[in-house]
Formats: C-alpha cells, sequence, structure tokens
DNA sequence: GTGGCGATTTAGCCTAAACTAATTATCATC
DNA sequence: GATGATAATTAGTTTAGGCTAAATCGCCAC
C-alpha cells in the first residue's frame, strides 16, 4: 500500500447487505466529505434529490446502525464501517461503468446512469469478475479511481485545470460524470482523460479559459467557463 | 412470426417501469399459468417465499393496475399488459443469465441468483447490448427460450424424460434452474442442453429411470428419481 | 344437505424511506 | 448582546410491501 492510498478494513466480518437508497447515502457523503471535509445535510439533501428533513431521518438511521457520527446541526462523518461500505459501492459504480463502456461500447455519457441502478444488485463476485475481465482497471471512464477489493483507493488530490498556471503543458486525469450532456460536449472538444492541455489565457473575474487541447501537431484552442474549469482535474507533465 | 409463438404487443405506449416486487410476481404468475392454466394464491406465495395474505394484497394492486384479472378465491389470469410486462422481466433474466455465462464465465448454477437481481435494475438498453454483444441467443443456459425484443417467445411445449418411451432417443432441452445442488449434480452427470439420452428403464410405481446419457461411444448410464426426471424436458430425435 | 378442512381473504400492524409544515438552532451582522 | 437569515430538526403523513391472526369460502365426504 502506497502512501497516497486510505486503508478501510480492519476486521472481516461477513458484511452485511444494505438498501440502494443506504449505499446511496453512503457514497454521496463519503465523496462531499472528501471533497470539502464535512458532508450537511443541504449538501446531502441536494446532491440526492431528496428534502432535508428526508436526509435528517436517514441519518438518525446511519448512526443507529454507527455507519456514521453525526452532531446534530453540525454534520455528518463516516465511520470506518461506514467508509467500507462507501468504498465498495463507489467501486461496484466504477467497475461498472468501465465494464459497459468497454465491453459493450456504452458511450462514456451513458454509463453513469446504467450503473447507478446495477451497484445495488450486483454482487461482489459479478464486480470482481468484471474488474479480471477487463485487468484489473485503476480508472473509470471519467478517470476517477477504481478502490481496489480490499478497500483501499487512491487519494491523491489532483488541482484543477482552472487552477494550472499559463503555459503549464499537464494530463486531463479526470472529469466530474454527472451531467450527460457536459460529457458529449466534453468529447467534442477532445477532453477526456489523457488528454494533453495547456492554459493559454485566463480571463479575469471569473472569466473564461482559454486553452490548448492535444498532442502537438493536433490540438485546437477552445474557450471554457470558470464552472467547467474547476470540474476538470489535471497532472501537471 | 411463426404458428409456435405468442404475440404480445397491441399498442407501443412507453411502458412504465415497475418495481422489483411487481416483477417478480408477474413474472411467477406467467411461469405458473404456462405451466398448469392458471395461478393459484398459494403457488404464488409458495414460489415466492412469502405469505399467502401478502400475495392477496399485490394481486388486488396489481388487478388495480390492470396487470391481471383476479377471481377471489379462484385464481389470477394476465392481461395482456401483465404478459408483455412478465415476457419483458423473463427476457431481461434470461439475456442476463446468458451473458453471464457465457462473457463473464459463471457456473450455470450460480446465473440464476445473480439475473434475478439484476434483471429489475438493468435497462432494456443493457439487456440489447448484451443480447447483441451474443449474436441474439434464442435460449438461456439451462435451455428455457428468451423473449424476442418485440415481446414474442416460442412456447412451444417439450415432454419431459418421463414420458419417453424406452429406447426413444432424444436430445434434452431444458432443465429447471431454480436449485444450484441440482443443476451441478445435472452437470456432473452430462445433462446439459443438447445432450443425448436414451430411456433404458422405468421401476413402475413411481420408481426411478434408468437412462443413458451421451453420444455414442462416450455416454455412460445413470439412475435418476421421478421427480427430477419430470424437470428435464427433452425432444425426441 | 351438512360438516369439516384446506385455501383464501380480511383486518390490523410494521418498517423503510420519502414528503410537508412548523419549529429551533447557528451564525454573521449590527 | 440582540436580530434575522439560513440551515437543520421535529412532528405528522404517505406509500409499498411485507407480516400474523382471525374470519370466510369452496368443495368433498358422508
Amino acid at each position: 500500500m502506497t502512501p497516497s492510498q486510505t486503508a478501510v478494513r480492519p476486521d472481516d466480518a461477513p458484511e452485511p447487505t444494505y438498501t440502494g437508497p443506504v449505499e446511496d447515502y453512503l457514497k454521496t457523503i463519503y465523496e462531499l466529505e472528501r471533497a470539502t471535509g464535512t458532508a450537511t445535510t443541504t449538501d446531502i439533501a441536494h446532491r440526492l434529490a431528496i428534502a432535508p428533513a428526508s436526509v435528517t431521518g436517514m441519518v438518525r438511521r446511519l448512526a443507529d446502525q454507527r455507519l456514521l457520527k453525526h452532531e446534530p446541526y453540525r454534520g455528518v462523518r463516516l465511520t470506518q464501517a461506514g467508509q467500507r461500505v462507501a468504498l465498495r459501492t463507489l467501486r461496484r459504480h466504477r467497475v461498472i461503468e468501465t465494464f459497459l463502456a468497454r465491453v459493450l461500447g456504452y458511450p462514456w455519457d451513458a454509463v453513469h446512469d446504467e450503473a447507478e441502478r446495477l451497484e445495488h444488485a450486483a454482487s461482489d463476485e459479478l464486480v470482481d469478475r468484471m474488474a479480471t475481465a477487463l485487468d484489473e482497471p485503476t480508472v473509470d471512464p471519467h478517470g476517477a479511481p477504481i478502490p481496489s477489493r480490499d478497500g483501499t483507493v487512491n487519494d491523491r488530490r489532483y488541482a484543477s485545470i482552472a487552477d494550472l498556471p499559463l503555459g503549464q503543458r499537464a494530463r486531463l486525469v479526470c472529469v466530474s460524470d454527472d451531467d450527460p450532456a457536459r460529457l458529449r460536449y466534453l468529447a467534442e472538444l477532445g477532453l477526456t482523460p489523457g488528454a494533453l492541455v495547456v492554459v493559454l489565457a485566463r480571463a479575469p473575474f471569473e472569466g473564461p479559459l482559454s486553452i490548448r487541447v492535444g498532442d502537438p501537431g493536433r490540438a485546437a484552442d477552445h474557450a471554457i467557463g470558470p464552472a467547467l474549469a474547476r470540474a476538470l482535474l489535471v497532472e501537471p507533465s
């Protein structure tokens, strides 16, 4: 296990199964916690398109099951057990996405929704077989890291293209996967994981970025808005 | 459409989605109806491992949605709409089973349980992509016919090996898929769809059958009980 | 025809997970 | 330190789909 990994597997009890909603909550909380430190009721509600009051109710049930700690009016923190379930769900989701894209020819903007439903029905056995068939992939079609069978994940943090110094060459690592239309747009621009990008110019006051996409010789220039820019993670190269 | 097919597709409205339990009821009722003419409360309850009273409740809801007709104390009959949903679910189940076995190397005794969960989460799009990847299979790993995209199915009826005249050569067409242990046992005996079988002798009073399995030269003789025999469908050849 | 028994339905209850409306806590600002 | 604005929680309701216990139906045997 390299330093940039998080281990989440203390004991190995038979690991109960959880309902779809429970897995969705834990997955979402995990992602929010990773992005912003703690997950708040409203954030969770917003992500899951659910009323805040419903979130409070579910959070209480999850706390009863020791999957998270809840400090009323403050926020929520996954326990080890909760993280374990979240990572397992995330692994399922991302392995399934990768399988749909690579084996069944799904376009990358369609894999998310299908995986969102399948992840709650697929057994670990199935997901592991898919992973084997794919030669143990480490990232999904959007570049997000796939947790391993034993619950470790590459949690390295990348800068967004919005923060990249002018002229710095970088590789696109990861794009957010939740909006099909945005994904189609990104594909049109050649902005898929692995693409070479350079920021040519940045307009002041949260204006658009002018960027060059693609390997030398076949590069194209585009302007992208700041919101989109923040959703593109890069690694300088 | 050949004479031995049943069409079930009058109009083409957007076809709502149904919950897992609803699909399971309709699928089960379809199979019971096909096997015995009508489906009774207790039969349904037994197949789904649910209390009879719960079945009555669900049957009322399904009748409200015009998916079936219920004659109280008598039994239940699917409507066209109900059959359509049942056949779509059956198609999903069987395509998924076939995919798991052929693409992911699942043993044939394990595909049923996995498909049972996935069939409620998979979209028609996914199932159709699987079917395409498999070159439009017409039977699942147990030999059961796969309904086509447009809702037609080969509903030809086969005799069971229990009814085969002594000495009559036949091909095994279909085995029941619900008991993994039985499936493992059948595989050991070479009793998989397509196998050549002959009944050598039949003990009286519902006794065991003596059968020969396999192509000439590599055939083996076995004795099978009458209950098992009734679960093996054959086509004389 | 009447009894009885198994099959079926009714009645009433439970849980998970959602909702709305009303209440309460936190925090930034004055 | 008081005051709103915003966020969060409580209270009460809803729906789907289960359950048990009790009542009722259908039918076969006498």
